[in-house]
DNA sequence: GCTTAGGTTTTG
């Protein structure tokens, strides 16, 4: 029988079980009776990871508490699940369910007497011909094609209960208002920790300590006021008060707590339920926090901070660097100046991971956050660019030596008192969009203020820029992918050129003028064999190809052979053209049309055109009297999409098709172009940019070349020319790079890399450049 | 394998 799933609705509370199954006390269970019609009810409260026995099977034990009988000694039973069973139960099972069972074989528990559960427990698995059915709440995973017959997620009807009214001990659900929190950090045990304090309107506070060894799966806490919803919650009491804590199944939903904002759960897990009733409950909690508690919280800018206290700080990370084994330093900025001076912490410049550039440009917006011991290690895995909150920032008053005024250092100590840490918002957290509106308007000072510098072009034709992007943005930088020439410091193009070659430089310069200005001609073929370029030829071309060959009509002999299936006929239109299409069968059946292989005798480019929407591949052959050849290699050899591939004249060794058969007796050919042109003895051309970059600094100017399959531009050299989007695009790119109409003091400076080599010949020597490892600033494009 | 933290500022 195959997996059932039931729809998940709210109100259901009846699990259909097959009516011929009778419920079996397990007091009366024992080894040797029928139980063949009987079926055995549980809550999963125990359960050890899948293990494997000796013989490779895999093995699952579950302990299940009975539900009636509560005061009976035996009132736990061993589940013991072997085989495929056991992995799929283990997938889906959670601490809490319902655990059914039926088809189980009694036998006696070796270990009731150590563990003081039943006498006996039963065995499961595919063999016995074992029935599990699970109720319990949504899970994410559903097992296809297992053996557990049928499973039944109901969604438990969720009752919520009101923080002054927990019970020592149950496992409960519950609102909250979030009155304090320490975002998710590393605990000393294995897991990650965040404690969170919730009150509710019977403004009763509970304080849940919750462990997960993934971060994500804790709840999405930004700020105090926030709303929680949890799932499964542990209630227990701690010297004298109710704690909550994470039990088996813990999942959590957070709420922005404002008034008015939408109502979208941030998810620690990634299904769970949420409906109208619940949206209401929301509104409701915020109606009433807005009138009953604090939630202003020590948050500032840095152009408010206060010396010697403390705050949290929501920031976008510019740079970071290791200074010893208990400290790391996190260089920030959120766009307002601090109004005291602010310490540096000693760092080599070199060892500061983030863009030089940034890091120049925003030097005097950027602080310094050193944070100790247990923050180093989340501090470490940050992103730079992205968007952090910080909390509980030590603003620390001090004073060196040598100095006549204090100064104010910003640490973020060792410890989680007041909700220290660090949490990384993600970008479309209010807050963040708040920021990175406010970073984009910021005047970076010495003159180059985006605003007056772009502010036509950028705006009309950006996106959403963030703030490590803008700053980019000021002189349209590209900045390198690679970062092993990050600490190439910037060379004046004088000194390349005075310079022997071959070396590699950082160089800042305009771009005064490139070649070609069509930017279809830059796209040329290059055999990486023989290093040759040379032109796209065009559809004419290939028409006068297919022209030629279609002199010569299809063999019939070579029609519908044993790898592929040849359908003929005739044109409509006057030309009374004919035209053979031999469909290659792959794994003996004909596929999909998008995953099929076709080989075409006669059409013209535009018949041969429409065939490649539908069909994965097109290769254009006539017949010879004892096989199909390829087309003269002028014409592509293949069509895929809208590219088409060209082999190279020189290199190439057209093979017979017949090689293609190979390929085809694989059940899914991957049908990869640089495969097929392997098998047909094709030395494939490849798509590249080619242009002529003419560069000036002031001190000098020089050309460089720019030779790119796909990085610079990121766009593929190969699919340019079929779309005019991605023409558009490139237009707009260079414009960016070389605004027409510009004087050269007004044209943006550019930030890239370049090589010199050297070119010889017999009575030449000259020195070239070529850009290298340099792509288009994201946001530029 | 059944802890970790259990709100209430480091001392760099």
């Amino acid at each position: 029988m195959p997996v059932e799933l039931l729809k998940i609705t709210k109100e259901q509370s009846e699990t259909p079980l097959p009516n011929h199954l009778k419920n079996e006390d397990l007091k009366h269970l024992q080894e040797g009776c029928d139980h063949t019609n009987k079926y055995i009810q549980g809550i999963v409260i125990l359960f050890y990871p899948v293990t494997k026995l000796r013989d490779g099977t895999d093995f699952f034990k579950i302990v299940l508490q009975g539900l009636d009988d509560l005061c009976s000694r035996i009132n736990s039973i061993n589940i013991l699940i072997y085989g495929k069973m056991a992995k799929d139960c283990a997938k889906i099972i959670h601490h809490g369910d319902t655990f059914i069972v039926a088809g189980f074989k009694v036998i006696k528990s070796p270990t009731a007497k150590e563990d003081g559960r039943h006498d006996c427990h039963l065995e499961v698995s595919e063999e016995t011909g074992s029935t599990i059915y699970v109720r319990g709440y949504p899970t994410f995973f559903f097992p296809q094609n297992t053996n557990i017959n049928i499973l039944l997620y109901i969604a438990p009807k969720y009752v919520y209960t009101p923080l002054n009214q927990l019970k020592d001990g149950t496992i409960v659900n519950l609102y909250g208002i979030v009155k304090f929190f320490k975002p998710p950090y590393v605990s000393k045990g294995t897991d990650y920790c965040s404690v969170v304090t919730v009150v509710d309107p019977s403004n009763v506070k509970l304080t849940c300590t919750l462990f997960s060894g993934n971060p994500d799966s804790l709840p999405k806490i930004y700020k105090v006021g926030d709303i929680v919803r949890f799932h499964r919650i542990k209630i227990r009491e701690y010297s004298g008060q109710m704690q909550g804590i994470t039990s088996g199944g813990f999942a959590s939903l957070t709420f922005d707590g404002t008034v008015g904002a939408p109502v979208v759960p941030r998810s620690s897990s990634k299904m769970y339920t949420f409906v109208d009733e619940e949206h209401k409950t929301i509104e409701e909690l915020r109606v009433w926090a807005a009138s009953n508690i604090s939630i202003s919280g020590p948050a500032a800018k840095l152009s408010g901070v206060q010396p010697m206290l403390f705050f949290d700080l929501t920031c976008q990370l510019i740079g970071k660097a290791k200074v010893d084994g208990s400290s790391f330093l996190l260089k920030v900025w959120d766009g307002t100046e601090c109004p005291y001076p602010t310490w540096r912490v000693p760092v080599e410049a070199k060892d500061v991971e983030g863009e030089k550039v940034v890091l120049h440009q925003l030097r005097n917006l950027m602080v310094d956050i050193l944070v100790y011991d247990n923050h180093v290690q989340l501090a470490k895995s940050l992103q730079i660019g992205s968007f952090l909150r910080i909390y509980s920032i030590h603003a620390k008053q001090a004073s060196a030596d040598n100095e006549d005024v204090s100064h104010i250092e910003f640490h973020l100590h060792g410890g989680t008192c007041y909700g220290r840490g660090i949490g990384v918002l993600p970008e479309n957290n209010p807050d963040v969009m708040e920021l990175k509106a406010f970073l984009r308007s910021v005047d970076l000072g010495d003159g180059q203020n985006m605003e007056s510098m772009f502010s036509v072009e950028l705006d009309d034709t950006s996106g959403d820029y963030t703030g490590i992007h803008s700053a980019f943005c000021v002189y349209v930088y590209c900045f390198a992918v690679l970062t092993d020439h990050q600490d190439l410091n910037n060379t004046e193009l004088k000194t390349i050129m005075n310079s022997k070659a071959p070396q590699e430089y950082r160089i800042r310069a305009k771009l005064r003028t490139y070649k070609p200005q069509k930017l279809r001609q830059s796209v040329k073929l290059h055999c990486s064999k023989c290093n040759s370029l040379q032109e796209v030829p065009n559809r004419d071309e290939f028409d006068l190809i297919l022209e030629r060959s279609a002199i010569t009509a299809s063999n019939p002999e070579l029609h519908s052979t044993s790898w592929y299936d040849s359908v003929t006929w005739t044109t409509q239109d006057q030309k009374r053209k004919e035209i053979t299409i031999h469909f290659v069968r792959h794994g003996e059946v004909v596929q999909d049309p998008e995953n099929t292989l076709l080989m075409i005798e006669g059409g013209t480019s535009r018949e041969i055109r429409k065939l490649t929407k539908k069909f994965k591949c097109v290769i254009p052959v006539r017949s010879t009297e004892d096989d199909l050849e390829l087309l003269d290699l002028s014409a592509p050899f293949l069509l895929q999409g809208s590219v088409k591939y060209y082999g190279c004249k020189q290199c190439s060794t057209p093979k017979s098709v017949q090689n293609l058969s190979s390929m085809a007796a694989e059940l899914h050919p991957s049908w990869e172009p640089t495969e097929i042109a392997q098998v047909l003895g094709i030395e494939l051309l490849q798509y590249v940019f080619i242009m002529r970059f003419t560069l000036v600094d002031g001190t000098g100017a020089l050309n460089a070349y720019l030779f790119d399959y796909e990085k610079f531009f990121r766009i593929p050299a190969s699919e340019i020319l079929t779309s005019s989007f991605l023409q558009e695009r490139m237009e707009t790119t260079m414009n960016m790079l070389c605004p027409p109409g510009r004087k050269l003091d007004d044209l943006p400076w550019l930030e890239c890399f370049i090589k010199s080599y050297n070119v010889r010949d017999e009575t030449n020597h000259r020195v070239c450049y070529q850009i290298f490892d340099t792509i288009i600033a994201e946001d530029v494009v």
